[in-house]
RNA sequence: GCCUCGGUAGCUCAGUUGGUAGAGCAAUGGACUGAAAAUCCAUGUGUCGACAGUUCGAUUCUGUCCUGAGGCA
């Protein structure tokens, strides 16, 4: 039997005690579905589970990487399936835990991520094509060569120019279809909500504890051993490193990262409600986190799970 | 009690020589295929403190009141 269940959502919402609780219940193991919990060192800045937490619960997933290490949503799928089916084939049904939108869909859609992957050298040149004449000009040459996806995404999206474009030099496959649901698999994808002022002020609440709990150590730490690299531009990061070079003053620093958590949170909540397969459970101040738990404990049983 | 300066968007403020208003920040909606906590697109949300007067028309002028800050007593 081929399955797993899909806990997501918003950041601070409480996923990490729901997923635990419920791995324990259902006697299987965790796969932490979330880009920055791969690295380790980055534990603070991440809400990443302390061993306690785990409550000896297995998570994959989580410190696999380190900070200057790449690491992809394509390889998450690849690895993150071939730990569903060990599980599988052991007669346990895995729970994948986060929020990183990608990577969920990408056990959840069918997305082949292209055959091509990453060429350092053309994304480099593109790149400095991009710096010397502009984000357009590279624009009109992917609309010359792929219109249809030209359209899709907007003029200004460098990024996504840019992959594009590495992917048609290297006579990679093209597919626009984002929404084919997964195949061969029975899923269950439980989303948790809350309302968005206490999603906020919960949010608000928690780099105060990060605060307290060391992050400024953290990030320096991270900062003076790897410098500039990608993993840093996560939230929590990327803000503090502006503060080191003195672009801001501290109290500047914090502000930025709450805010940035807070559009981080409905950026989240624009992706994942667009699956109209998502069970949603909302925690609301009156509604106990064991409550729901037993709301989602219900759920899974009465879909045979 | 008197004097001065304020009260306009969630916040800080600008402005309208009388024709119902706009910046920054915050916020909101959306997109998303090998960096995704990334990257990008779109959007002004308002009893202009209250009531009355003048006026074709008042947020703007006048009066009274409410309210905040400062000063004089």
């Amino acid at each position: 039997m081929n399955r797993f269940i899909v806990i997501t959502g918003p950041t601070a919402t409480g996923k990490t005690a729901i997923s635990v609780a419920l791995a324990k219940s259902l006697d299987t193991q965790i796969i932490s579905a979330d880009s920055c919990q791969i690295y380790k060192g980055m534990d603070i800045g991440t809400a990443k589970a302390n061993s306690s937490e785990m409550q000896g619960v297995v998570h994959h997933f989580i410190d696999i990487a380190e900070p200057d290490e790449e690491y992809s949503a394509a390889l998450f799928k690849k690895q993150a399936f071939e730990v569903i089916d060990k599980l599988n084939a052991a007669g346990k049904t895995p729970i994948v835990a986060g929020g990183t939108g990608l990577y969920v869909n990408s056990l959840v859609y069918e997305l082949d991520f292209s055959k091509v992957s990453k060429d350092s050298s053309i994304r480099e040149r593109l790149e400095k094509t991009a710096d010397e004449k502009g984000t357009l000009y590279l624009y009109n040459i992917l609309k010359d060569k792929d219109r249809k996806y030209a359209e899709i995404i907007a003029a200004s999206d460098r990024r996504r120019i840019i992959r594009r474009l590495e992917i048609i030099e290297q006579g990679g496959s093209l597919s626009y279809d984002f929404r084919k649901p997964k195949e061969g698999y029975g899923i269950l994808i439980i989303g948790l909500k809350m309302p968005r002022d206490v999603l906020y002020k919960r949010t608000d609440e928690r780099v105060d504890t990060m605060l307290k709990a060391g992050l400024e150590n953290e990030v320096k730490t991270l900062y003076n051993h790897y410098g500039d690299v990608a993993s840093l531009k996560a939230i929590g990061y990327k803000e503090f490193i502006g503060y080191f070079k003195e672009e801001y003053d501290y109290n500047e620093a914090v502000r930025l990262i709450k805010r940035n958590t807070r559009r981080f949170a409905k950026r989240q909540l624009t992706w994942f409600n667009r699956d109209s397969r998502i069970k949603w459970f909302d925690l609301n101040i009156g509604s106990s986190a064991e409550s729901v738990l037993r709301q989602i404990t219900e759920y899974i049983k009465e879909k045979g799970f």
